[in-house]
RNA sequence: GUCCCGGUAGCUCAGCAGGAUAGAGCAACGGUUUCCUAAACCGUAGGUCAGGGGUUCGAAUCCCUUCCGGGACGCCA
């Protein structure tokens, strides 16, 4: 339990304390009370908005019920002052014994600190990258993949039970263009000299995969027929795929637990899941014969006006029904999506999130709809859409086209800023905004870039201990060791301040996991980076505020203790953005 | 035409399920290196939170509406 959940806990006592003697109604609704760091420290270090919240439903105001309030909390210990402030604040100050415990728990804890306890249920699967097989990945993927991976470990951190997934699009047409396209590259690879036509891949990857296919049978394919080597060669192109997008992944630092083939759907064991499922719905009059009308504001001359199986999606808050099935009977990818889901859910994971692209966005509702149709409302689904990244060089766009099989991939970009700067800045954006990638000043040593900055303030840290160890050869720098210091001696109040960063580490890292917004840890180790190159450079003008001093070995421990706990926290954080956390820069 | 996302300082963006005087960084201007890494720090200046209504004790945040930018819209995935 973090500071702040043990003093809403304190809160929700003197609450009840005040009903059980009948100064208030009992039974007030505290769902919307909470108590938070106050933003400036005039305002004490805790704030509750409890009077405000509470004072209607109770019949009084504010103010009145604040002062009851203040009253009931000046009888905890650990609070030293509780004022009313504004339209009915209460400003809480605690004795600073709660904080050296915090950062004595900090110390001890290390890399630990700031974890969820264990929430095994519900589990959770997180989809992210879901690339097409069909190529590389470009940047898009990229971002992708990162904030799924920085929401798993965020989740994962927080102590629940998370699967990390990715779904293979190996069903579809593109992959038989995609394997046409490949067996162009095998009769190249057997000599002959090919153009690639409009409309299939003309990337020069699968020209391994045509190599490949030329050794492991020769000539024998040039003889069969499509319907014949299509599916022998769609196998190899797609698995050469995605051994290149896993290649990809690993570069990143990204690996999942699961992929899951959609063409395994249809064809796991004999089973065929999305018969199922669309079965299921049918059962319960979830699926009708209807018509849709074309879609508006669109060129439709080819459109063909048709009766055809529609998922009422409208009944779990979509705007249109959804067809099911193409008019040559085949699934339509929704049909597919919508087996995957239920899979998803009969695997044990009521909770999934998906992580897309922005282009999929229209795509939201109707898949929140099925998961609600198919689980009969037992699963939900949260879906995380990733903005656009623009690439660019020194404020100049990097241009960027699919089509000529020539684009910017992942791994271009990987290999020239590494792959810490492209972890960390495809982070340190909220997801639904757009993000500019500038190659060139991420890769800037300065505080223009982010990545480079909270990593220099870690190897600051790193430094502190490397001083220390030529001051005080002798000394014991282990945790338990550094627990025992004397933290009160931290009293300046840039040192108070940090302190206070640490201890809302906790509330960050569960905020972030609750609202699946990983960009709130890069936020917070920046911020913590800050607070600390400040009061580093505090020391030189204040040689006592120095972190050793060789002259007081005792608050020398103790501000070790202290850089311990600030390296922790900033090492957490850039663990759970997948972020290397360095020595040194040099 | 409908739906989704965005609009906060000159620029790039935060603002944590409604809270106190809206915050950073860059750019601009002015400072700080005999001193644990100046690859850093400190200070100054900069705002009609796109516009207009509404709900509330209280709105950048929630609702309605207009404008602007981006994306999507049966048989593609």
């Amino acid at each position: 339990m973090n500071l702040f959940e043990t003093y809403s806990a304190r809160v929700a006592a003197a609450i009840a304390a005040l009903a059980e003697r009948g100064a208030l109604p009992a039974g007030l609704d505290l769902g919307r009370v909470v108590v938070e760091p106050t933003k400036d420290p005039a305002h004490g270090d805790l704030a509750t908005n409890a009077a405000m919240v509470l004072a209607k439903e109770a019949g009084t105001n504010p103010r009145a019920l604040a002062a009851l309030l203040v009253e009931q909390l000046g009888k905890d210990t650990e609070i030293i002052k509780a004022e009313i402030a504004g339209p009915g604040f209460i400003n809480l100050t605690l004795q600073s014994s709660v904080f050296t415990a915090i950062l004595k728990d900090a110390v001890e804890r290390g890399l630990d600190y700031g974890r969820g306890a264990p929430k095994p249920h519900p589990r959770v699967n997180v989809e992210y990258v879901s690339a097409n097989p069909t190529g590389p990945m470009h940047v898009g993927h990229g971002r992708g993949a990162v904030f799924g991976d920085a929401l798993a470990n965020i989740l994962a951190f927080a102590g629940h039970d998370v699967t990390r997934e990715y779904y293979i699009n190996d069903a579809g047409a593109q992959v038989d263009v995609l394997a046409r396209s490949a067996f162009l590259r095998y009769r190249e690879a057997l000599g002959e000299t090919i153009t690639i036509p409009e409309g299939l891949y003309p990337g020069d990857y699968l020209v391994s995969v045509g190599n490949r296919l030329a050794k492991a049978h020769g000539e024998a394919l040039l003889a069969k027929p499509e319907s014949e080597w299509l599916p022998l060669v769609r196998a190899a192109a797609i698995e050469g795929m995605m051994a290149m997008i896993r290649d990809d992944l690993a570069a990143l630092g990204v690996v999942h637990q699961v992929f899951f083939s959609e063409r395994s759907l249809q064809d796991s064991g004999g089973v065929d899941a999305v018969a199922e499922t669309i079965a299921d719905l049918r059962a319960r009059d979830l699926i009708y014969q209807g018509r849709l009308p074309p879609p508006k504001g669109q060129k439709d001359e080819d459109w063909e006006d048709r009766e055809q199986a529609l998922f009422r999606a409208t009944q779990f808050g979509d705007d249109v029904d959804r067809p099911l099935l193409k008019s040559d009977g085949s699934y339509t990818y929704f049909a597919n999506d919508i087996a995957y889901h239920r899979s998803k859910f009969t695997r044990g994971f009521p909770q999934m999130i998906d992580v897309w692209g922005a282009d999929h966005g229209g795509y939201v509702k109707r898949m929140q709809a099925a998961v609600k149709a198919v689980t009969a409302g037992q699963g939900a689904l949260d879906v995380k859409l990733c903005q656009l990244v623009k690439l660019l060089r020194h404020g100049e766009p990097v241009k960027m086209s699919k089509r000529s099989g020539d684009f910017v991939t992942l791994r271009e970009v990987i290999d020239e800023v590494g792959r810490d700067a492209v972890r960390f800045m495809m982070i340190f954006r909220k997801n639904d905004a757009t993000l500019d990638f500038d190659l060139a000043k991420v890769v800037e040593q300065s505080k223009d870039n982010p990545v480079f900055y909270v990593q220099y303030a870690h190897a600051r840290c790193a430094s502190i201990f490397r001083q220390a160890r030529e001051a005080f050869p002798d000394l014991d720098v282990s945790p338990a060791a550094l627990a025992q210091a004397d933290l009160a001696r931290l009293t300046d109040e840039a040192e108070v301040g940090i302190v206070k960063l640490i201890a809302a580490y906790p509330r960050i890292i569960e905020g972030a996991a609750t609202a699946h917004e990983p960009h709130r840890v890069a936020f917070f180790v920046h911020e913590l980076a800050s607070a600390f190159h400040s009061l580093w450079n505090k020391g030189k003008d204040s040689p006592q505020l120095r972190f050793v001093n060789q002259t007081d070995r005792e608050s020398t421990v103790a501000r070790l203790a202290f850089v311990h706990a600030v390296r922790s926290v900033l090492a957490s954080g850039l663990a759970v953005a997948g972020v290397a956390a360095p020595e040194e820069m040099r």
